[in-house]
DNA sequence: ATCTGTATGTTGTCAAAACAACAAAAGGAG
DNA sequence: CTCCTTTTGTTGTTTTGACAACATACAGAT
């Protein structure tokens, strides 16, 4: 991803090459690059600047209390990190942020995104627009997220997400983004058991399942369980 | 809460009253009055605008599928709601916003904040920088919740959320702002399965629990379980 | 002090889900 | 096609936590 590429990425997003890179001058962004497993950040920082990937990817990970690592997230190019903490001014990081592969990073500093200056004022507040709703859309991830794993039995949060999922496909019949293994792994469930739900949800004529491709069935959903 | 009081809210901290004042005029902010149970968005609205509470209160609920309702946050003055779909446009709401007692709201056109005028410049930034800065912390919360919630047993639920408040509270001795059903619900376990597990912590040595106050004890907590 | 309501702790039962181990199916690569 | 890998489904065992019911402790009011 070079900066031509950066004007189809969510953050600069409805601005052209050439104001992408007018702005960057005037961001004082720093582009920088890393190795494989280099850590770009680690628990306990506080930053200031956001990252943008421009090539490579970054692994967000998490070193839990007894050493073992858990990744939460993969960022690949056009993609932010970090711009929750850079926003939430002094909060330190929870997380690692290492490089996947070798990876080419570009940080831009909150503040002065957020200081708008007196030229280009009109791309750069569209800048600021962009970021806002990255925050948002990201919030309403997190917050479906957790409001399909607040039913304690699994068949609750499978009816909670599926349930989602055909309200936004605007149809009973949807594919999902994930497959069992990831599912599971989102609505925070042992796989094998979230199979056997879902096999016995289809024996009693809940919906049909195919692999990632579902299909909520009947009035009868509204009744059971 | 008038307008005086609202220079002291996230949303306008920085700004005197009289500039708060003067940029609710330049927004255009209307305010509304309404009664008990009136409803002020509802599930599937797409909304434009954000709402910021002057008096009263309202409630955030969610219908589930099988009618009944849960209350997911309560928001009082000075505080604001609906930011989140306002700021990610398009995305309709999966939640009542419903008012508690008689309450007053004043509606701001997104935007419209963030659309930068020509005059108050200064001002108008740093309102979006708050706003901004509110929607990162309210994502770093979620995601805390989430994190705090992974743990599969209540155990390892109470470990991660105890651990978080000491490091942040930088003493292994700290006061949790939760009674044990708020706990419970925050954890997604059962109050009584809480207790349970506390006290079997505290007969194991890992922690002194009295009320609200809590102490990890010694290194052996990174040993066991 | 007593009464009352609320918060917290304790115990036992039972259903649900994690876990483990394996079988079956699908999808590629040669 | 076969071989190999990955994904998904099935079954049985074991652990866990939800739930109910109750006991105890605490705080406020009278």
């Amino acid at each position: 991803m070079d900066f031509i590429g950066l004007s189809k990425t969510a953050l600069f997003r409805g601005a052209t090459p050439r104001e992408v890179e007018a702005m960057l001058s005037c961001l004082g962004a720093q582009a920088r690059q890393f190795s494989k497993g280099e850590m770009l950040c680690r628990t306990g920082d506080v930053v200031t600047a956001l990252g943008v990937v421009l090539s490579g990817s970054v692994l967000i990970e998490n070193d839990d209390l007894w050493g073992s690592t858990t990744v939460l997230d993969s960022v690949g190019p056009g993609q932010i990190f970090a711009e929750t903490y850079a926003c939430a001014s002094g909060e330190p990081l929870m997380v690692n942020v290492v490089a996947a592969e070798p990876t080419e990073v570009l940080f831009l500093n909150v503040d002065r995104v957020l200081r708008v200056c007196s030229h280009a004022c009109d791309h750069h507040s569209k800048l600021i627009r962009n970021l806002l709703s990255i925050s948002a859309q990201k919030n309403l991830n997190l917050s479906r997220k957790i409001f399909h794993t607040a039913p304690k039995s699994i068949r609750g949060r499978l009816l909670s997400y599926l349930s989602y999922q055909a309200v936004r496909s605007g149809s009973r019949s949807f594919a999902i983004p994930f497959n069992r293994q990831q599912l599971a792994d989102y609505l925070n469930v042992d796989r094998s058991a979230l199979s056997n739900e879902l096999s016995k949800m289809q024996k009693e004529g809940l919906l049909k399942v195919d692999r990632n491709q579902f299909e909520l069935l009947g009035a009868r959903q509204q009744m059971e369980f």
